[in-house]
DNA sequence: GTCTATACTAGGATAGAC
DNA sequence: GTCTATCCTAGTATAGAC
């Protein structure tokens, strides 16, 4: 097999057992084994098991990043239509998390061993959105179309129900039996959350189950 | 030192160093060291490294759990009290964690590297939770104070911002540059958020920054 | 209870033939 | 490019003296 074609067959194999165990908890005889072929092999195209370590996450988490937030609602933003930001940011979110939920794992060992790359993806990944998404609601109160609360918590209160969930989903309860939800139900039910809260004093929200609609200004409430 | 003694003083320094690196990641010579004995007496405390592994697990995620998320908010449970409810929830985890941030280390580590007490907790302590949670949130949608909205997404939204909060305090971000906020800050946020929202349709909101004031009935949000 | 010394395996890495 | 064989350190665990 060619040099770079060998090379990226044994990549494939590692991020999935660094995903399954972490660096330390994955050895490189396991490595070679999966890739069906010998220690030497590896060690060739990668000089240590710490670069090829390195080459994966830089290759998942810096890498193709075929996930660009702002891309995906950059059309929502324009037009300042708050739940098709939301709900467009938590689907494609979860979408992506689907489709890849070795990434998950990989990004969640790299953070507890502070392993470097951890904070680097932190810094271009996660930062930024923080940012954009702050940036977005701060445009939004001064429109008066959003309530004064510090953004951030907003932001970080929404990225949570996300990214909880995809970790719920994709790492501890794969047969989703605390919750099992399409994508597409669940962003519109976090964005809706956000925006309207639980409260029932509108009548926004398509019925699922039971529940009496209660006319507005019943502000039981306001109690602050 | 007396034996009893010698052991918690062990268990201890495991607990940090385990959380700190992860089972295969923490050496038993790190440990004795850390202990300031000899490996000799590691092993004559606990036969195996897995033993000793299993002993703290248990000591932090089944046993003295000073935590019971159910006893601090019953009273706001009993009088229906939304707001309370899920502010005190939030609330005490958040303190709770910031009080032993060790703990989460190693419930992630065990969950990832999937230690069966990992799954043991998820059984003891987040399905309870779940199910506690979603209980009361039917039963106020009977009330008619709730919307219409699957119960588990509630919850799975509400644990979402809390625990994602806690991650990114005690885990990744403990300089806190993203979100520097109380704990009692966070949980009356997120209790508003989760029950209210953040669409400017109403004035509960005590206001910290921007944002103009709009009168109820602005419904742009109704498009669905 | 505690240590020193040591057994033995597993794991990262290399040499050198093909 | 690929393998076999091997080196060497780190790591778990034990024996046995004090």
């Amino acid at each position: 097999m060619a040099g770079e074609e060998r090379r990226m067959q044994i990549l494939r194999l590692a991020v999935s057992l660094f995903s399954q165990r972490g660096f330390s908890g994955t050895t490189t005889r396991e490595i070679a084994q999966a890739a069906g072929v010998s220690e030497a092999m590896v060690f060739r195209h990668f000089a240590t098991k710490e670069e090829l370590y390195n080459a994966i996450l830089d290759h998942k988490a810096c890498g193709d990043s075929s996930f660009d937030p702002f891309a995906v609602v950059a059309d929502a933003v324009q037009r300042k239509d708050d739940r098709a930001v939301f709900e467009g940011l938590a689907f494609s979110a979860l979408e992506h998390h689907d489709r890849d939920p070795e990434f998950h794992r990989l990004l969640l060992h790299a953070a507890l061993e502070r392993h470097e790359l951890a904070e680097i993806f932190w810094e271009r990944n996660v930062r930024p959105l923080y940012e954009f998404l702050g940036d977005y609601v701060r445009t939004r109160q001064s429109d008066g179309g959003m309530i004064a609360i510090e953004p951030a918590v907003v932001v970080r209160a929404f990225i949570g129900m996300v990214i909880h969930h995809s970790l719920n989903n994709t790492l501890w309860d794969p047969k989703r039996s605390l919750l099992n939800i399409s994508n597409e139900a669940a962003a519109r039910s976090f964005a809706g959350i956000l925006l309207d809260g639980i409260n029932n004093q509108r009548t926004l929200e398509q019925p699922i189950g039971a529940g009496n609609p209660v006319p507005l200004d019943t502000p039981e409430t306001i109690e602050k």
